[in-house]
DNA sequence: CCCCTTTCCTACAAAAATAGTATGATTTAA
DNA sequence: TTAAATCATACTATTTTTGTAGGAAAGGGG
């Protein structure tokens, strides 16, 4: 299992935001109870989903949290990320600023290399609104 | 980082195997000294490798480890899987025998199924001996 | 038969990451 | 003023990772 239950649980929040937000801010509670997860579990995931300004929240009674953009202008890796870091196969991937000295050396860098593109192939082409739009296309599928 | 020291030494070891047998045995001393990796723990790892058939083994004098096939026979992904298990994004992918009960509801498992399959596309379709054939084909673009 | 080399086996342990809990301060609407 | 909610920070239990340690077993050469 390479995606935690932080990361699991941020893209939870993100997708009932998407499907509950109508007008209003979203209280945590009901999307504790909805998505049962621990609300205090929640606050510590959302808090980082706020500081890189993926959510805004209004605090005091009838506060809560909001999205910021449509869901189909967040990718799901924009959001895994901000729980789990980078999600690079190895340290030696996505590091142009200081690259691993043996590079060019190494037998396995273009492996790492690869198949670091090919998660983020998925994971950056990926949005809120295709997860909401693949389950709605299989439910027509039973109808 | 989500390919862990014993999945990376597990994949050095394999192509130094590749690279270094001949006709003869070769020590994991010798290997050990070559990949810098600490003999003790290349014990470990060598053993899984061991198990499932991908190296056989002399021990004594003269003794050491072989690989079975040929190194264009070894997928990475086998390698890698042996040490780190099935590398599966989330524990509600790879399991058709006891399949999570809500996966018809849930709005991520589609992606994660994707996931999956984009990372075992690489995993699964390069080989050890593709491996040492792209970085002869760098170190042929210097010349 | 004895020694040296090497694999094989298993237990232990330090460090880091994961998955939360707990406590309470702060802000806001009614 | 009070209740409802976010915000901040510290703590902790568990699991995973990354090895180390010690010795048993096997084989080759003298």
């Amino acid at each position: 299992m390479i995606i935690s239950t932080k990361g699991k649980n941020a893209l939870k929040l993100m997708l009932d935001l998407s499907l509950y937000q109508v007008e209003e801010y979203v209280k945590l509670g009901d999307i504790a109870r909805r998505e049962e997860i621990s609300e205090k579990y929640l606050e510590q995931i959302v808090s980082y989903l706020q500081k890189s300004g993926k959510v805004k929240s209004a605090r005091g009674a009838h506060g809560g949290y909001r999205l910021v953009k449509n869901p189909e202008e967040y990718t799901v890796g924009e959001i895994i990320k901000c729980l789990e870091g980078d999600m690079a196969p190895t340290d030696c991937v996505n590091r142009d600023d200081s690259p691993c000295k043996k590079r060019d050396q190494c037998f396995c860098y273009p492996l790492w290399n690869k198949l670091d593109k090919a998660m983020n192939e998925v994971l950056n082409h990926t949005t809120l609104q295709d997860l909401i739009d693949w389950k709605e296309e299989k439910e027509e599928d039973y109808e």
